[in-house]
DNA sequence: CGATGACTCGTACATCGCACGATTCATCGT
DNA sequence: ACGATGAATCGTGCGATGTACGAGTCATCG
């Protein structure tokens, strides 16, 4: 019987060598290539920008080839996240003395990463946990832990950074998406300003400095976790 | 010609006399009916869950006459979660000497509701802010800013709440759905320590304190808040 | 009584994920 | 040298989805 590999569908695992390339009309398929370009469909066109029929297009392939590689849809979402969210390690592996630096920066880049990929921040709560996120936690725990939290402390504070940087990154990304959407909001909070007179008056809805918010709301929780 | 309402299509105005049931077969197809039984299934089925004509089916209806009562899909989506996340109003409105614990109280409330109905937190981040959420946050605002929260640092405050209780219930939810999942990334855990030593031995996936880790990161959050 | 407009619904279409089985081709044991 | 094996590709077809279109029903009112 014709094996098709199992639940983690396996390419030849013996590099084979290149036998003989036909002109260079198409590369051969292979896993890496189809999440590549999946990502780039997903960056261009979003999430429902990417199907399996537009993938097999821009590969010059069938649509049936990919699910010699791919189990299934779901499978390239699993293999898109995982590969954007890789992480190029923290400068030096050393003790550094700035532990509160260390930490702003690497979720900083956590959250720069996934809003180069806005997908990414919809998908990332809903899948599983692959190997990148948990370097990047470990990474965290171990931070936090060399700080001086408690370690009955610890798995909250991971958890609220965790929560607060994925709260943080979904929010930013769609409403992004949705300006006008914005605009409308904030005309209705202007006409309707007697029931929202306070987020009407501090401008809630019009405040552009996604940036500087979400380090100033990552000092709040940093002041609240450090160990007093 | 026959105009179908504008984008916010809307239902006959006035109240119409029952024209006389015939039998108590099916009462007449109306909005409310309609996000009525969407959440259901919603709340049954999950997202996926969800399609025109299961909805049309469980109405006893056709599938395109909920298309006079709703713009489309997306729309039943908007309805459905501005109807679950109304907001019977805090108990008293008055002064309370106890903003913290108001506060606490709301978020809470809040992320019990979006719990109840798992749907809703995944749909909520990328959705339009209808009346209720804004009127969760203009409470929130004005709490804040009777605690004495500085005026400059009022909306990087609420932010910071805002995308704590959404990372949380969101991360929430997922987990909840994916037990094995969990399990599976413990034993690649376990088998791993080699690479996740730290979060391995804080055992961090296989904390189900979801309730107490919440309190706990909010009050870390709410730590950083106060004015010192 | 004919016109209007609110409301219902069946049919049809484009698009989707993917099951199935046929097909090609390099490799290897004999 | 030659069949067998299995990796890899792909066309066809199925069931499901959202919704455009237009034809129907029926109460109301000038």
């Amino acid at each position: 019987m014709t094996a098709k590999p199992r639940s983690a569908s396996k390419r030849s695992q013996r590099t084979k060598l290149p036998p003989m390339q036909e002109a260079s009309s198409e590369p051969p398929l292979s896993r890496e290539r189809i999440v590549a370009i999946a990502v780039e469909l997903l960056d261009a066109q979003g999430v429902d920008g990417l199907t399996m029929r537009r993938l097999a297009d821009r590969l010059g392939s069938g649509v049936m080839s990919l699910y010699w590689h791919v189990d299934n849809k779901e499978d390239v979402f699993d293999l898109t996240l995982d590969s954007v969210l890789e992480y190029r390690g923290s400068p030096e592996t050393g003790e550094s003395p700035d532990w509160r630096g260390d930490v702003v920066h690497m979720l900083e880049d956590w959250r720069a990463t996934m809003l180069r990929h806005p997908w990414s921040a919809s998908l990332l709560p809903r899948r599983a946990l692959g190997p990148n996120i948990l370097s990047r936690l470990e990474m965290l725990s171990k931070t936090l832990s060399r700080a001086g939290v408690a370690d009955a402390d610890l798995n909250a504070a991971i958890w609220s950074l965790w929560n607060y940087v994925m709260g943080a990154t979904l929010t930013r990304a769609s409403f992004d998406l949705s300006e006008e959407d914005r605009a409308a909001a904030q005309q209705r909070l202007t006409h309707l300003s007697e029931h929202y007179p306070t987020i009407e008056r501090s401008r809630l809805l019009l405040d552009n400095d996604w940036d500087g918010t979400f380090r100033k709301g990552l000092d709040f929780l940093l002041d609240g976790l450090s160990p007093r």
